[in-house]
RNA sequence: GCCGGAGUGGCGGAAUUGGUAGACGCAAGGGACUUAAAAUCCCUCGGAGCCUGCUCUGUACGAGUUCGAGUCUCGUCUCCGGCACCA
């Protein structure tokens, strides 16, 4: 072996070697138990990024790790291939999407595979190749066969910059998730998924998510929005009309002292005379806080009191949730409160809190549960009985019923874009809406489109897409234009993988045996938090409806969920020159114009803030392992971590530093032992110098294997990892007995680094005579009585305060630990003979002296 | 406002069911090797005191439970993330 740990040469040959083995090939096989290792796929915008490398070296771990444990893995990778920065680099630069994206995908490949990345690349797919997307188009069909994928008009979010249509969890603040323009609201014919089939089941599968973070869940459950009420019909005064309401709060009922409608309520046009005041709230809809409303003139009744109560149009009234009409009781809502203070309307309280009174003027809405005054038959009730009793009574009136309410709403799957799945519809005069036949799919996105980025769908101007014949009646009709979310796409992904050749749902359907119900669910899946709600919960719906189709045998897609932290680091800011690269700094000050510069907060790595670190540039440097090894050992995979040029020095040190052990081990080894010029005198002391190192291998394996199987905290395995090497770098070897505690502590650790250093282990195996592959090696497994200390350090408190610390033989009685610790002599002086009240004793480790 | 999560050295981070706070790494200081530097190796490294050993103190802050609290309970503060006029 070489002298020099030379990264590069040793990588390339690794890669190579591997990739000839087939190492990473997965085949399914029921005799053998499974796992399935999934990380989120990237979308190829160009380069790889510090998150990806992070995200995917978790992964590879992971991938690794179980492999070395016996199981057969599956460990796939592909791309996220439509979206919008194709299409816009087509209208930009002129080069066409899937050029683009083709191009983007082969280099980042490449990148990938420069990791050493042990993915089955025989099962790479790109959701923009026909194979794919015919897929998302038969499982359209199969929906609107269902009745799952449906049209309607409605009003929707559009981003005039994107000219594209968004869904709800693309709109943040009012703004695009893409580009932060203002997105404003436009009525057009969309098709949507009927996720609100599932919304119940999807709800309750949450509790089955026992492993996926908690918050995650938690995102899950709030984006729902599940919440149980009442809908009550009060009467207009005028005319058999009703406004129908939705209250989670039924006990409040008899405190309602106006009503609001939502702006764009279908009864308002027609309540509200003055059409520029309603104009004007209408502008004001969802977005101030401030609350402001018009009274239309109308009164309606209360159906339990039959007070006579005013109808106002409101701006913070929502006409997407509930009946777009609320009940305002302004004592018990503060929103409501805020809006009658504003308007000088009267407030009414119907709820006291526990041991509270009746206040005469009260400074806010009291929002809690309590007792009720003021309200008819139902005085004395408690708030939880009363809301069940005031239902019961409203629906035996029959002026309601009790529902439930969800925040989510069907899912939009329309874009006016080119670069996505086409909607497989046609439109004909005859025959309305056709869905295009099974056997015709896929249909093809066409090449010859124009990019003017002039907005509108590029497929209205391929004649050839657009005209076709109705496949009902054989008469003209067009193509609906329209392509699909791309999250369609990665919302069955994982289950692409699963076949490897040909992705044919179709075929696989009512069969048990298929290799869809042998590799899924996904054992462990690992992504950024940021697709908590979107990406994970389109995912699950997914899987449930193709569990009805009977393509898959059970809905969970994802057993356990890692979402990884930020990969961030500290940012420059030059008052003149804004964001500095870290080279652009020099003693302090910005190198363009010498004024002193600020350090910023460590944020996550951006090409804007101009702290991102390129890992085709690090790879060149230290290789492919340090990188890796670094962005494993820095902090738990969940937490963000902070990039370190000094620490990634670090990682490199330890490899050369292990390099050392086994070049100083295979080569130099048997002429040292003449060599010796150190007195050891004693056959139990040299015996006693291996066993050492020995215990601490056997230990190493333990805490190693713990750390991986508990939480996947990789950084303190290979801490761990790091103290066997320090005990082996000053171990220096004086006999047979001695080399091989080495050899073996040599061959474990390098077993153990595997995963996370793959070339170099798999190199180093080899050098010290280990064949075939590492990674076709069982784990290393530790022997408990060999990993037991022999000797403990008993730790002496009195009144729980550390006083002495002495050795003891590991496995001494309480009793014999009581004797030694009231009978040393420090410990002794320090008792000056106080009363001793207790003596509590931890077995194998503490005495704690009690005195009185 | 609601729901999550977190506050530990100069820094990243460790500490089974409550039982030696600061593993491992980085930075820093000192030393060895070298003509010199790099690399490497050795030592020190929470704070304060007498610098030998030791003593006191210390895990955001304040109480509490306990023989014993970074860990459990209650309260306070700060920071981060998500949702947010959802009736």
């Amino acid at each position: 072996m070489k002298e020099r740990y030379d990264f590069d040469e040793i990588e390339i040959k690794r890669q190579k070697y591997w990739s000839d083995k087939g190492l990473h090939k997965a085949e399914a096989d029921t005799s053998k138990k499974k796992f399935y290792c999934l990380e989120m796929f990237p979308y190829p915008s160009g380069k790889i990024h510090m998150g990806h490398v992070r995200n995917y070296a978790i992964g590879d771990v992971i991938a690794r790790y179980k492999k070395m444990r016996g199981f057969n893995v599956l460990h796939p990778m592909g791309w996220d291939a439509f979206g919008l920065p194709a299409e816009n680099a087509a209208i930009k630069h002129g080069v066409h999407p899937a050029k683009w994206t083709y191009e983007n995908i082969g280099y980042m490949k490449k990148q990938l595979d420069r990791m050493g990345l042990s993915y089955d690349w025989d099962r790479e797919t790109a959701t923009c190749s026909p194979g794919y997307y015919k897929w998302n188009q038969w499982f359209f069909l199969k929906l609107y066969e269902k009745g799952l994928a449906y049209k309607k008009a409605s009003f929707v979010n559009w981003c005039p910059s994107c000219v594209t249509v968004l869904a709800n969890e693309q709109v943040i603040d009012g703004a695009c998730w893409r580009c932060d323009s203002a997105v404003v609201q436009k009525e057009l014919e969309q098709w949507f998924f009927k996720i609100t089939d599932y919304v119940e089941e999807l709800l309750q599968g949450c509790d089955e998510l026992t492993g996926w973070p908690e918050r995650v869940v938690a995102m899950q459950r709030n984006w729902i929005g599940r919440s149980e009420g009442v809908e009550v019909d009060f009467p207009l005064e005028t005319g058999d009309e009703k406004l129908r309401i939705y209250t989670t709060r039924p006990d409040t009922i008899f405190g309602v002292t106006y009503m609001c409608l939502a702006p764009g309520h279908p009864l308002t046009e027609r309540l509200v005379q003055d059409k520029t005041a309603l104009d004007a709230i209408k502008a004001k809809s969802g977005k101030e806080e401030t609350k402001e409303g018009i009274f239309t003139g109308h009164y309606a009744i209360n159906p339990l009191t039959g007070e006579k109560i005013p109808v106002y149009v409101a701006n913070f009234v929502l006409m997407g949730y509930g009946t777009g009409a609320i009940m305002s009781v302004p004592a018990h809502d503060q929103r409501d409160f805020e809006f009658a203070k504003k308007y000088g309307l009267p407030i009414k309280t119907v709820i006291i809190p526990e041991g509270g009174q009746e206040e005469e003027m009260p400074n806010e809405a009291f929002e809690g549960e309590g007792t009720l005054i003021n309200s008819g038959k139902f005085n004395g009730f408690k708030s939880a009985d009363a809301k069940g009793a005031i239902a019961v009574f409203i629906e035996e009136k029959e002026s309601g019923k009790r529902t439930v309410n969800y925040k989510i709403r069907d899912w939009g799957i329309s874009r006016q874009r080119y670069w996505g799945t086409p909607i497989p519809i046609i439109y004909c005069d005859k025959c309305g809406i056709v869905p295009v036949p099974e056997n015709d799919l896929p249909v093809i996105l066409p090449e010859d489109v124009s990019f003017t980025g002039k907005g509108g769908s590029p497929l209205l101007e391929s004649e050839r897409f657009l005209n076709v014949k109705c496949p009902a009646c054989g008469g003209n009709a067009k193509r609906e234009t329209d392509t699909m979310d791309t999250f369609v796409d990665s919302s069955w992904y994982f289950i692409a993988y699963c076949l490897k050749d040909d992705i044919d749902l179709k075929s696989q359907i009512s069969n048990l045996k298929s290799p869809i119900n042998y590799w899924m669910p996904v054992d462990q899946y690992i992504g950024g938090i940021e697709h908590a709600v979107l990406h994970l919960l389109y995912s699950r719906f997914f899987t449930r409806c193709m569990r009805d189709l009977g393509v898959i045998s059970s809905g969970e897609p994802f057993r356990n969920l890692l979402t990884q932290g930020m990969v961030c680091k500290e940012t420059w800011k030059c008052p003149d020159h804004d964001w500095l690269f870290p080279e652009e700094v020099k003693d302090g000050r910005c190198v363009n114009c010498g004024k002193q510069v600020e350090k910023g907060r460590i944020e996550k790595m951006s090409k804007s803030k101009k702290n991102v670190i390129d890992p085709d540039a690090l790879i060149k440097k230290y290789g492919a392992d340090t990188m890796r090894l670094f962005s494993l050992f820095a902090a738990p995979p969940e937490r963000d971590l902070e990039w370190s040029d000094k620490g990634v020095e670090g990682a490199y040190r330890f490899l050369n530093k292990v390099w050392g052990i086994v070049y100083k081990n295979n080569n130099a080894l048997c002429v040292k032992r003449d060599e010796s010029k150190e007195n050891i005198t004693g056959a139990s002391r040299i015996t006693d110098y291996a066993s050492r190192l020995l215990r601490k291998t056997h230990q190493t394996i333990r805490k190693v294997t713990d750390d991986i199987e508990k939480d996947y905290h990789f950084n303190t395995a290979i801490a761990a990892l790091m103290e066997l090497v320090n005990e082996m770098s000053s171990f220096t070897p004086e006999n047979e007995e001695d080399r091989s505690a080495l050899g073996f502590a040599v061959k474990n650790t390098l077993m153990m680094l595997a995963p996370f250093a793959p070339h170099f282990a798999e190199e180093l195996w080899e050098a010290t005579g280990g064949n075939p592959s590492i990674f076709e090696q069982p784990w290393p497994e530790w022997d408990e009585t060999l990993a037991k200390d022999e000797e403990i350090e008993l730790v002496v408190q009195i009144n729980g305060k550390l006083k002495a610390k002495m050795l003891a033989p590991a496995g001494l009685t309480d009793e014999d630990a009581r004797q030694r610790a009231l009978q040393d002599e420090r410990v002794k002086e320090m008792l000056d003979g106080r009363e001793i009240k207790k003596v509590v004793v931890v077995k194998g480790k503490l005495v704690n002296i009690v005195l009185g």
